[in-house]
DNA sequence: TTGCTCCTCACGTCACGTGAGGTGGC
DNA sequence: TTGCTCCTCACGTCACGTGAGGTGGC
């Protein structure tokens, strides 16, 4: 109950638990002159005084706020209210910055939660008129698939663009087929690949879409632009605009390859 | 322009820039077995293919995410997309707790934004009425100033005990004074301390106060209780309920100990 | 005497970043 | 020949946390 010592001299351990700060903190900040206790024992125990703790507030405090010891121990002895207001200001900056970030990282976690949980949902055996909802997506440079460029080298060259621009290359990224014509004749060579960045200057309308999935790895379509286009014909409905291509699982959550879900949609209407 | 050679071959340099990676920490996950090129050349050069780019592209989404390497290099081999939303379920909770953190780091700076400035902006030799808004607190225990306890025993147990419950001491601390009678009587005896958490349950009513300042070391009031009191006989007015004391300008901002501001508040009403 | 507390090394953490010193390729 | 790129060590970062091995105090 009562922790404080009678003689106001209070031991590292106690003084911890006072602070609530770590021992190994206490003797950190000591090792490296920032805050010692105002006496040593014969046997070189650390004995602290109960004013100290306003130094301990201080630190405690900066540290809170994710200032590093460096700054704090310029700080120490510079100490103003103009030099707080500076430096509050500059570490409020930071601090939203980070928030931000994490804002982010939270952002697309759930970008990927949906792809993943619609994977998971999809029938692939079944192609199927869905109504979709507007999303934004961030388009890269046209493809090139001249003859001796392949998908990845594409996809490589879009990479290292969107890197190079303010585009982020961490959401999920898809190709598109200026129309199903296109997509019938090269499936595995989009005009443009793009992400799902919900900051991103396009979109994808909404709408009815034609909604077909197949597996497998990158560019390999399998038999689905056929099939998409034979069950077009048989419900009596005509394609437009451009044809998407979405991996919902890829190397993220599939370990193999053959495996990655695809999914690919394009708007209908009727005849 | 086209930095992708030819033959499908990209030394470390170039596979960096594309993937928007530094190449040591390409040369770093290659040590740790996490990620390696696909080849070798005789004089040790790394080469990396175009379609290892999906690999820096898990590495890097899940980087993003914060997520360690550790975890990572668990998931590689048992990916599937019920393991990665759990992984992701869990993260955003780990990203949700570090955006609190952040935001109420945040918060404690506005706080003593608002203070520093406030005492940057009073006038010392002036003691006046003002209106002050409702602000939240939270008070501790009540403290028990015997023959041999002194202010910073209270103080420190303050602390400690602030510290042991769900409560930040990280907000600037003030004292409480039942009434003027009590503060003009033991001037550096609060009756309990508070701090100014505004997720505190108490509040410091909003209303006209009789405010007055002074410098010096916790606990010293000088000769503010007396003016403010004789101040108050001589505009005709009485006091109602606690005298708050509030450093304004303390060992966060000020160096030298006698020069804490201290701002020393008590509602007044016409008599 | 038994725990409990305190001490001082010394190493681990985490994911790279940054040289130093040297070599290969166009 | 001159840059440029690549290589491999090896050390630095940041603020402690965590033992190991030993001693002091009630």
């Amino acid at each position: 109950m009562d922790i404080i010592s009678k003689d106001s001299l209070i031991s590292s351990g106690k003084f911890a638990k006072l602070t609530n700060l770590n021992r190994s903190a206490l003797i950190f900040y000591d090792e490296h002159g920032l805050f010692s206790p105002k006496m040593r024992g014969e046997n070189g125990y650390r004995y602290y005084y109960p004013r100290q703790i306003t130094m301990v507030k201080f630190l405690t405090l900066l540290r809170t706020l994710d200032i590093p010891l460096k700054k704090i121990r310029e700080l120490v002895s510079r100490r103003s209210p103009e030099t707080l207001l500076e430096l509050f200001t500059e570490q409020e900056r930071l601090l939203s910055a980070e928030i931000r970030r994490l804002r982010r990282a939270k952002k697309i976690i759930s970008s990927f939660h949906e792809s993943i949980q619609e994977g998971l949902a999809a029938d692939e055996t079944v192609i199927s008129v869905q109504n979709m909802k507007k999303r934004k997506i961030h388009i890269g440079p046209r493809n090139n698939f001249d003859s001796k460029k392949v998908f990845f080298d594409s996809f490589l060259k879009f990479c290292g663009e969107t890197a190079q621009g303010e585009w982020s290359t961490d959401y999920q990224i898809g190709g598109i087929f200026d129309d199903m014509g296109q997509f019938l004749k090269s499936p595995g060579q989009p005009s443009n690949f793009f992400t799902l960045d919900p900051d991103g200057r396009e979109v994808i309308e909404a709408g009815r879409y034609l909604v077909g999935y197949t597996r497998g790895y990158y560019g390999e379509t399998n038999d689905l632009p056929g099939r998409m286009a034979a069950h077009a014909e048989k419900i009596g409905l005509k394609f437009s605009g451009p044809v998407y291509n979405v991996y919902l699982h890829d190397e993220v959550c599939v370990a193999d390859p053959d495996n990655y879900l695809l999914q690919v949609f394009v708007a209908v209407r009727a005849k």
